[in-house]
DNA sequence: ATAGATTGCGCAATAT
DNA sequence: TATATTGCGCAATCTA
């Protein structure tokens, strides 16, 4: 489940830095080259507050905790970020992954549903015949009436051959 | 269709810069709160080379033009971003429905398929009595020979009625 | 050549 | 605490 974000509006303040390819350690996969292009644009150390609500005696909560913004420069970050940026490349995959397999097993249920479809037109058709038989066969019986046993009441010959030919329309349409 | 980019890995410089929201005049959507975090970093203007190759005599063809690193605080560059950004949400959604879309579709012909399987069930049991009818009524025949016109060769009764009962196993399960 | 559409990527907030 | 997801913005391409 994707799971919303709660109810607040998901406002990251929209900051990101520059990306050097220094101790570029990551890139297992296709590594990315880089060539030149790459501003040298330096980061600011970044120096926060430290600790925004010192002054009060309420010895801050740990709950509603700010946060610090991270110093970027720590290493420790720098190896969250990677670790973070592999997790996400993965994730990405997946989601394309599945959402691929999805996409080929609607291909596969549309090939599976024409041959049922060709089947049912295949053995509808092969009742269709039978029944034909049937009734025919039914006229014939009507025709050359001959008890089994001994002579009765000797049909009154000719027509009115409507036995019990239900007709049998069972099409069963069922839907 | 995607298409794939070419060939050369997609390098683009791994850059990205401190987004402050001066002159955000975009957010139509869920404006972005931005509460306090922003770290106030100041763009480099980021002089560029006139012209790489403004020496020799071949006048700069068009193609291959290195692309001014775009000044950030050009008023064209923020619209452009801006638009860009919307366009990339809209595709994204896009994206995200269609994938659900399909979600729904395999669910849909799974639905379907059921209902031709047990379709083709019911044809097949009603084919399969309708033959048992078949069988039982040429027993029948063979039992009480009565050939319609005059007598004739008078079958040699009993058994080997074993007329063109061809057993119809016509079970059709093409695949 | 220009604008919109896609796509890969990194960041940060969340979710698990 | 670590990884997995997700929304978002940037830049490179692709398309029209």
């Amino acid at each position: 489940m994707p799971s919303q974000p709660k109810l607040t509006a998901s406002d990251h303040n929209g900051v990101s830095v520059i990306q050097s390819q220094a101790h570029a350690t990551s890139a297992p996969t296709a590594s990315s080259s880089l060539p030149s292009a790459v501003t040298g644009l330096q980061q600011v150390p970044q120096l926060v507050p430290v600790n925004p609500a010192s002054g009060g005696g309420k010895a801050v909560p740990p709950s509603k905790m700010k946060k610090q913004p991270a110093d970027k420069d720590s290493e420790e970050y720098r190896q969250r970020r990677e670790r973070n940026n592999l997790a996400v490349k993965k994730s990405r995959m997946r989601s394309k992954q599945k959402a691929q397999d999805t996409q080929q097993r609607v291909n596969e249920l549309k090939e599976e549903n024409e041959r049922l479809e060709a089947k049912i037109k295949l053995l509808s058709k092969e009742l269709s015949v039978l029944k034909d038989l049937f009734l025919e066969h039914a006229h014939n019986l009507a025709d050359n009436v001959q008890p089994p046993g001994g002579a009765e009441g000797s049909s009154p010959a000719s027509s009115n051959n409507n036995n019990n030919n239900n007709n049998n329309n069972n099409n069963s349409n069922g839907q």
